[in-house]
DNA sequence: GGTGGTAATTGAACGTGTTCAACTGGGCAG
DNA sequence: CTGCCCAGTTGAACACGTTCAATTACCACC
């Protein structure tokens, strides 16, 4: 991959990314070849190997882009509402609106789990992303009103953030018409996660608590 | 793929299975060409496609073979134990104890979400194993004392079944020692499972019981 | 013992993503 | 103006998974 920023050469990485959304869009990502790609773009076949890495990391070019442009959307939800659930609802919906149009392309993302491949979303080269999504989640989480048990606290941000993961993955292959269930689903579960955060405090839930606690420390670290 | 049983060409298909599991383990799944194993598995390079789809049809196969040599463990486990958590630890940790010889292996199935895809454990391909694997945690629960809500009761075994997936998914990618992390992940989700289907009574909880029927509603269908 | 037909096997050929040694072009130091 | 450097570009070549028309092996039946 180039360096900086040289917009001489960001300009026909642009046009590669463009031509290669064109084709993914008008033929499915599997189906479309580079060949293709290529030619649509004006240049030699191998040429967009020296902007990207591979047909993949096209697609997460194209996710890095749209999450630009979807911050916005993000700011504007976070500032219309006050309430946990609204928050998270609001990034959330966001983030599958913009996704809408290209909902198809996703797919090509979700092959990768193990944290080693570049394009995981649990890699190294994606954390800048996946930083940046529970910046959001933390924002959201810290300006309600709720008040959250002291132990869980720290990691409901990446909570949440493994909570959207799911959610899009479910969104990307629900066939319901307007992907109804996963409205339900959202709808179902983020009420659930504010209704057990109130009773955070009771007594028969302690142990609960406690064993959540004690794992996520396991998990994600002391924090 | 041939008919239904006749050993004659059961033995070749064996063979090639076998061949195919040898290099992948010496070589990695990836790494491993179609033309090694068919060269291992003294054959034509096309030859292997008259009995398995793909390569990574190949895996699954595996998974298939595995899945029966596991059967005895989970009738163990299931006789020797009488309570609902160390039922379904009892027939979790046995599939893991069974895979964990050729834990990298399964790496190659994960790539498949999409319940449209053959080889996805959401597909009409793959219902056979995955009824067999939600059979055994209808069992776990049926003769475990625990009474459960009603509303949440039909759907517990393939919530089950979920969860066990997850956790598998979790298992292959866990890099720590002797997988400690997973073992942990499992012993606290179980015993939090536990407590609250324990709590299932408690008058607190009537809505999020409500909401979590409605959900599991929606997303199975009824009964 | 032929004979037909199905099952099994062959290996070349196809289309793919990706690599790479060679080439081009433009800017800059001397 | 000349020579050099190197980012950018080229398209043939590679290795792979997969397909398929052609060939062989096997076996039941007359």
């Amino acid at each position: 991959m180039p360096q900086k920023a040289i917009p001489k050469s960001a300009e026909t990485r642009a046009r590669i990314l463009e031509a290669a959304l064109k084709t993914f869009r008008e033929r499915g990502f599997e189906q479309a070849t580079m060949r293709e790609i290529a030619a649509a773009a004006q240049m030699a076949t191998g040429a967009a190997y020296y902007y990207f890495d591979s047909k993949e990391a096209i697609v997460l070019a194209f996710y890095e882009r749209a999450q630009e442009e979807w911050r916005p959307a993000v700011e504007e939800a976070l500032a219309r509402n006050r309430t946990l659930e609204a928050r998270v609802r609001g990034i959330i919906t966001a983030k599958l609106e913009h996704f809408l149009p290209n909902r198809p392309l996703l797919g090509a993302l979700t092959g990768h789990i193990d944290p080693t491949h570049p394009l995981s979303p649990f890699s190294e080269q994606t954390r800048e992303i996946r930083d940046q999504d529970v910046a959001y989640f933390e924002r959201a989480v810290r300006d309600s009103q709720l008040r959250l048990p002291k132990n869980i606290a720290p990691y409901l941000p990446r909570l949440l953030w493994l909570y959207q993961m799911g959610l899009l993955l479910f969104w990307l292959y629900d066939r319901s018409r307007d992907q109804q269930r996963t409205a339900v689903l959202l709808d179902k579960t983020l009420k659930m996660m504010v209704l057990g955060v109130r009773m955070a405090g009771l007594p028969f839930l302690r142990p609960v608590h406690r064993l959540a606690g004690e794992l996520l420390e396991t998990l994600y670290g002391k924090a």
